[in-house]
DNA sequence: AATAAGACGCGTAACGTTTCACTTTCAAAA
DNA sequence: TTTTGAAAGTGAAACGTTACGCGTCTTATT
């Protein structure tokens, strides 16, 4: 395993100038070709534990997530890679399969001179903890908090306009006359799923409508969350004459569940799906839903980032909101 | 940022002695509170790039992956954390978005000192290349590939029998009495489809049937492919009464598709899923599924990775093939 | 009380880089 | 030919660990 010292002795030249060169310094040309021919001939590449030790920087950024089973926290995550790519860093990923133990444990790891920053999706963290690893061994590092808010704790984040969308969603389906509007969300600990449910109840609000709580249930932002409560639902003895799905993979459920009853989204029952436009844009009729810029909540939770590893402060704590759209189909 | 000779300097112990404690090494009671005491007050944990710069170890292993966007791998890898974890090893993951140069730069990244092992699904990277990024710097780096193989290249493998699966499924629709039937399949490149492909094909040998080449359809494993070919299927002058969808997306694609025309899976068509047990298993009538044992994937590969870490070479290069089920339903 | 055996503690030399503070080289200007 | 100054090259000191080879202290045995 060769190391400059061994592009040195091959070379002639001095350690200082081998690494001068491959940090991107000038030297002779000739000098040039040596280095070259020698970094061939041997395979250097330098080492990276100890370039990091000595540099204090990994130009690595960690990535942390609850679950690497969820389409769309993918999606946000390469969007991310690509952006910090570009600007020359490395992202590497860890999930902790919903885990308040785990959550905790790969923040560590990653804190601990593993990385020049953080991207977290949160779920159970406490900000006091969060707190004690940003702040690990006297050193601040930058954290993006992804997707979610949390209470109590000011960071950096990067969310969506979870509250309007759903406002805007139910407004829709009210004005479509109908008034017996149930909403899927997800567990309410988890902001997304807490804001979306303001934003249903405040139009009906607005509205004057007395929101039944009977037509509100709570999953687990998975299939099986939606097949089920949509059975629920369905089943109740005077059931809902609309519906709201407010994750993709609920949303999915939902369409497997009606599928199976032979009940007809769209004509039966009014819906508003929710990411999936796959499958909502497709069939007859064409189904409402909402679109997450996925995306564009990567790029910038990386600029966000990129922004903070060099050192900018400026307006920290930040907190960028993105707009969802609602795709309404347009004759319904 | 304290160090380890802060800790020294705070207990009055030399730095040795508080390494060889912070390693698991005996030292006196006394010393051990003064430590403990010191760590706390300082808050101090090894640098990471330090202590695998002198050890030459990250216990740390790279996982790599075509996409994070399917649900599949991210419920292999999860497995595989934990196998990893339950031995002392982190697992980094990273994507390279189906792209070629992509694949190889976060190959190479990786192999570069910064892990102990790697595990890779590989899609478009040639032999040659791995090969020179495994014995990178004279230095051989444990690898698993995952849920794939690659031609001409020998490597430790963990896959499944995929020749079987869809042999055993291609069965029970003829022994059902289908017989146009059609399959959909993945791009051919990659060994799952191809494999697949042969399975549907040798039953139908075997069984004295000519296949129609109208009747294979290859995808792109994602939800689009599936929707897009059934519809295609069905639009045939003479469709297939029977049908073999050969991943999971490919087949909410298709249940998608299915459901929008009207079309009744199992009654009105053959019907075979894969992996969407979900899907499958709640509608009447139940629908036949492939099941991948994806967690027990994800441990296999451990397991091999971690035999291989600790320097055991028996039976290099070892092709762990493991078992699909076929889920039938028993009335039909 | 002497000593052997074992446990514990310590000094120091690496690991492979980068970087600071210099020195040398070389070509153009005087 | 000498002077000058920028460009290129160099030696050596870190960065924070670990681990080898000893020295020293404790305790038990005779």
């Amino acid at each position: 395993m060769s190391t400059i010292k061994d592009v040195a002795r091959h070379t002639g030249l001095s350690l200082a100038t081998i690494s001068k060169y491959m940090n991107g310094g000038n030297v002779l040309a000739c000098n040039r070709i040596l280095i070259d021919e020698a970094v061939a001939a041997l395979d250097y590449s330098a080492n990276f534990s100890a370039q990091s030790l000595k540099t204090n920087r990994t130009k690595t950024i960690g990535v942390v997530m609850p679950t690497l089973s969820i389409p769309f926290f993918g999606t946000v995550v390469s969007a991310l890679d690509k952006t910090m790519r570009a600007a020359g860093y490395t992202c590497l990923i860890t999930c902790y399969d919903f885990d308040r133990e785990l959550e905790l444990e790969k923040l560590r790891v990653f804190a601990n001179n593993r990385v020049d920053g953080l991207v977290l999706v949160p779920e159970n963290v406490m900000p006091v903890e969060l707190e004690s690893i940003i702040h690990m061994r006297n050193r601040d590092i930058p954290m993006v908090l992804l997707d979610r808010s949390l209470k109590d704790f000011s960071c950096d984040n990067v969310v969506i306009d979870n509250l309007n969308i759903t406002y805007e969603a139910t407004e829709r389906l009210l004005t479509d006359g109908y008034r017996r509007i149930a909403i899927i969300v997800g567990p309410l600990h988890i902001s997304t799923a807490n804001e979306r449910l303001i934003g249903y109840r405040r139009v009906q609000n607005d509205y004057g409508i007395t929101v039944d709580d009977n037509l509100i249930k709570i999953g687990n932002y998975d299939f099986e969350s939606g097949y089920r409560l949509f059975n629920e639902f369905m089943d109740m003895e005077e059931p809902p004459t609309a519906m709201i799905i407010t994750n993709y993979d609920m949303t999915v459920g939902t369409v497997a569940a009606a599928y199976e009853r032979g009940v007809n989204l769209g004509t039966d029952i009014g819906f508003v799906g929710f990411d999936a436009m796959d499958l909502c844009n497709v069939r007859k009729p064409l189904l409402p839903f909402i679109e997450q810029p996925t995306e564009l909540m990567g790029q910038k939770a990386g600029e966000l980032l990129l922004k903070r590893l060099l050192g900018d402060k400026e307006g920290y704590p930040q907190l960028i909101r993105l707009k969802s759209r609602f795709h309404a189909p347009i004759v319904r």
